[in-house]
DNA sequence: GTCTAATCTGAATCACGAA
DNA sequence: CTTCGTGATTCAGATTAGA
């Protein structure tokens, strides 16, 4: 594996290699329909303004890299609709694309797709299990990213291992919303100081899953926006070719290493066991939501001791107000208590607990909660 | 409650009503900025193709209807962005927008959003627990929509009940991924002959959900594609004014007659968890000048460090002076320091914290009007 | 060493009214 | 329009420090 300097010859395929350079020369300097995958990873086009602080004080790092730096909305549909156009020459004429992005850029991106002439597959939502919280509570937790997987051309006999994934989904068809955590822990790659050696590197998790249900072992996967080289890394060690091309030496060199590290599996390790989930959390609010208990309904304890519904999920009684629990443990005087099976409603005379209706919404949820 | 036939005169609001006709015509006929919030529900323009069998070979009853029929990506484009704009003419400046859509229409008619001047706040992702399985085993289960959030400008002040969404979800910050099922059983409606009288019926919690986290009670919901009248059901319920437009005659009537019967939820259930940032401010200097706190008297932080009371309701530690805020901030090096929180005062030995007398001046003002 | 508590951090379009 | 002061606001998980 060695880094080249300058675009590789028409003709040739600079396989498992990182490509210094911009991605739209590089691309363009590639033979046509020779790609199987590209997976990109665009700048999103943040537009942050000023700093951000945390409840403690702490400011929040950023992503102000010149790199994600655009004067406009056209002027970020121009590069969108030049990196696509010379993408799409280099795919073969069963090849696909993933991108993924933000609401920032990602209806742009979407929208570009479709003009070039890609024919979108599915959307897909990465939903992460620990995000950054929204800390002015001004808006709503901003908990997934989206990706766009599309073919080159509507009609296209795309690569999609069906039976993988539903494997991977404990024997149930896989769906469009992925639970995986984002990348922290010994997955982060660090910098000599000790900081993140790249502010959005994507988990392998993610890319495992994508190589895996729309790839075949041998493939040729590129990644034009290659950063610290997850695509790469995840690439070989599924027993596919990589191309990356990555306009920053810093990242390249973190990404050299760490390829070298990389070692194919052996096709035995690659069947995974997942553990089983636990039980999803339904917050009471979504008995409301779903009309199980109406807004005003009165819900008892055991002593006979009343409360009312509201509209948002919380409880009000006699002498106290917030969420089932609260209430509960206010009312005896307890440091806690389980609202669950604490209180009780009424239905045709019969008092039945509140948590047969969270077991009846968990039943609904099946698997995917 | 009743129909309108034709567009009404502008300078009134018909409220509560449903509209028959095109939505640009009507929304253009209706005064600018008279409207608090928008959810759109559009065409999603499907392109399907062949008929669509399940592997026990029945017919999946697809959406063919006219109304998601569109020559092109740019006849679908034309469309939007004339609705979009008629609709942002209505908007009141501090209005706000919601749109739903699949991969189909969303990244056209986000991409359409921005170019439009509407400031994006978050794309919400609608897991659905129960979605149509994909058939053939060709591409992931389609198990999610995506919905658009966006204010009319960017810096505009929309409404956000972040604490009652807060409430919604047990007391965590609502996140962007909400699980909600279809909408299926005794919500879903059905015609004389007993079929499903909407093919895209969307279930209640989502209008649920939106309505009570964006707009407060009173304010006026406009729906332009109202079909059989979920938004206004649910606005209905929760003590918002509707405004219905549909084209079709049937579905209007379906509409009619389910908003007939819903009733308005009391007061009680109504009532909300709000933000502190809704309560009145209190200046320091009241709590001395009430008496709660002797000039000269001491607070202290959670180190011990102390500050005296002066008359104007200042602070004074050894080496800094102002208010309780700058004071704290200078003390901890922090940018910025809430001092209500921050300081405490001694009584019978006992720390306590400041915020407990502000607490009491609010509620002695809610009594006084 | 082992368990517990404190600390740190992540693609973020993150305040608002008075003067 | 800008400037200024008040004061509201966080979740999951990994790492580090402390008992």
């Amino acid at each position: 594996m060695t880094t080249r300097t300058r675009a590789p010859d028409a003709g040739s395929l600079p396989l498992d290699q990182i490509i210094a350079g911009d991605c739209i020369d590089v691309m363009n300097a590639l033979p046509e329909c020779s790609v199987d995958l590209i997976f990109a990873d665009p700048p999103y086009n943040l537009q942050l303004k000023g700093a951000l602080h945390r409840p403690d004080n702490s400011e929040v790092d950023a992503v102000t890299d010149d790199w994600d730096q655009f004067a406009s909305f056209a002027a970020y549909d121009r590069f969108t609709r030049e990196w696509l156009a010379a993408a799409r020459r280099i795919l073969k004429p069963n090849g696909a694309i993933w991108v993924i992005g933000s609401y920032h850029n990602i209806f742009r991106v979407g929208a570009s797709l479709q003009d070039a002439g890609y024919w979108i597959l599915n959307d897909v939502v990465w939903r992460k299990s620990n995000p950054m919280p929204n800390f002015r509570g001004k808006r709503l937790t901003n908990a997934h990213e989206t990706m766009i997987w599309a073919s080159k051309a509507e009609g296209a006999k795309y690569t999609f291992n069906y039976e993988a994934l539903k494997a991977l989904n404990e024997g149930l068809q896989m769906r469009s919303d992925w639970v995986i955590p984002i990348c922290t822990g010994h997955e982060r790659l660090k910098n000599e100081k000790g900081d993140k050696a790249h502010p959005t590197q994507k988990p392998e998790a993610l890319l495992h899953r994508v190589l895996l249900g729309t790839t075949n072992e041998g493939d040729v996967v590129l990644d034009p926006f290659f950063g610290t080289g997850t695509t790469g890394a995840v690439a070989k060690m599924l027993g596919r070719h990589y191309i990356g091309i990555e306009r920053e030496a810093d990242y390249r060199k973190v990404a050299e290493k760490r390829l070298a590290k990389v070692r194919k599996l052996d096709k035995s390790a690659l069947e995974i066991t997942t553990s089983k989930r636990a039980e999803p959390r339904v917050p009471f609010g979504q008995l409301v939501e779903r009309g199980l208990l109406r807004p005003g309904e009165v819900l008892v304890n055991q002593r006979g001791q009343a409360a009312k519904v509201r509209v948002d999920g919380s409880l009000v009684s006699a002498e106290h107000r917030g969420s089932i629990h609260q209430v509960g443990a206010l009312l005896e005087g307890a440091p806690s208590c389980n609202g669950w099976t604490y209180w009780q409603f009424k239905r045709d005379g019969q008092l039945i607990p509140i948590d047969i209706l969270r077991q009846q919404i968990r039943t609904e949820m099946g698997k995917h909660g």
